[in-house]
DNA sequence: TCCGTTATGTACGAAGCCGTTAATTTGTCA
DNA sequence: TGACAAATTAACGGCTTCGTACATAACGGA
């Protein structure tokens, strides 16, 4: 209902004089538009509504957008931009490749589950064809580590042994997005016709652990030590 | 671009003498609905738009749906039926659980990918935080074969010691059912940001099995004997 | 303190789009 | 065959919604 950045809204030193304040204006307009874009979709979205929420007036959307769609590109830039910052958190120096990879999967899976803005942003973006996603080469660039960083491990994996050969990344990668996704994307739907018994806090944390282990049993050459806290390797 | 069914557009009777044919009417405004509905979404199909490529007229859709809203609840649940019918196909009768289980698997990957109309209508739900399911206790009802299908294999495989104990049949439900649908969902994004490769026919050929061999691989107490081409079973 | 540029608020116009009104044709039943 | 109901068409009214024109206030430099 209410946007989350940005609502001290300086009524004070409005009586009759205002302070400029571009880029917390432009801010606030692109905060609010996101709420409104995830919420309602692209064509859903209304422009007047958009405004009304903001601190600032319909003026000025089209001012610093131009339109509608500026709007929305911007939003969606805006987006994957604050999505990556909150990826670069991962941080799996010299994990054992199994444990990496179980803590890629963990992570990307609570990633998701914490950013549902965004996975319905992407959603509406599919609805559309990606056509705005196109148009952005700023956006490619930052995926392409999402999957350097599995090949990474899995390279790793392969090389000591642990992990079977021939698995493109990019499928490995595809697995846990399609797992992280749809958990939030579906959950409406889903929960909907089967129950809400997985969207509680226990049934994340089992789904989490599912995703992880499922990952981790499809790469593996010998079954994946799931439920094993100790398992009996040399090195 | 074109609808599926019932372009049989009776052009010669139109000269001057058209015939009454509510069935066919009906049917035809379904079918480009559904079209258009999953082109651009709820709030983004136009009704003029669907009147335009219908053989009809804009006042036949209110003449039998009302108004829009309940254009796109008889889409829904004209979609749902004719999705249920087709999982009607699968026949399973007496497999092993493991091969019963990739069986389904495989199925149900396929199915989704040959509807795709289908999943963006279940996309565009869910943006819409499932509104129009609610109000049908119809669809429902058709999903809860789903679940004791699986849960029929599943109960079986662990009877007879393949499967290992304590994995809730909705959660491989789950699994089946993000892997199928992600696939189709975000095939625009995925692509664009992660190559095509997955998308043609052989990349496409590599997920099924993978799908297939990731669900064995998770449910099984044993390694899964995915890359065995002939196994050594008496029977 | 005065002027040009940037930033902002208000009111409005024009197009798009949903749904309807009024009239015509087809089928059916007495 | 004539009258009434069902099916269908064409035109359009009115509200919504995007985008803009115009006026004005704040800021920074001369």
């Amino acid at each position: 209902m209410e946007s989350q950045l940005d609502m001290q809204s300086t009524k004070e030193s409005q009586r009759t004089r205002w302070k400029q304040d571009p880029e917390g204006v432009r801010a606030n307009i692109l905060a609010v538009a996101l709420a409104e874009f995830a919420e309602h979709g692209l064509s859903g979205a209304r422009m007047d509504e958009i405004a009304a929420k903001t601190r600032t007036s319909k003026r000025m959307i089209y001012y610093y957008f131009g339109d509608k769609d500026g709007l929305y590109r911007n939003v969606l830039e805006e987006a994957y931009r604050h999505i990556r910052h909150g990826e670069k958190e991962l941080r799996q120096d010299d994990l054992a490749p199994a444990d990496a990879l179980r803590q890629l999967a963990e992570f990307t899976f609570e990633h998701h589950r914490r950013n549902p803005d965004f996975i319905r942003l992407v959603m509406i973006e599919n609805i559309h064809h990606g056509n705005y996603l196109k148009n952005s080469e700023l956006i490619r660039s930052l995926n392409e580590t999402a999957i350097s960083r599995v090949e990474a491990i899995y390279n790793k994996g392969v090389a000591e042994g642990t992990f079977r050969k021939g698995i493109p990344p990019v499928a490995i990668h595809w697995q846990i997005s399609a797992f992280s996704f749809f958990n939030v994307s579906n959950r409406v739907t889903f929960s909907h016709l089967f129950g809400e018994d997985l969207f509680d806090e226990d049934g994340q944390a089992l789904l989490r652990r599912n995703v992880a282990d499922s990952v981790l049993r499809f790469v593996s050459i010998d079954q994946a030590p799931d439920p094993l806290p100790a398992h009996t390797e040399p090195v």
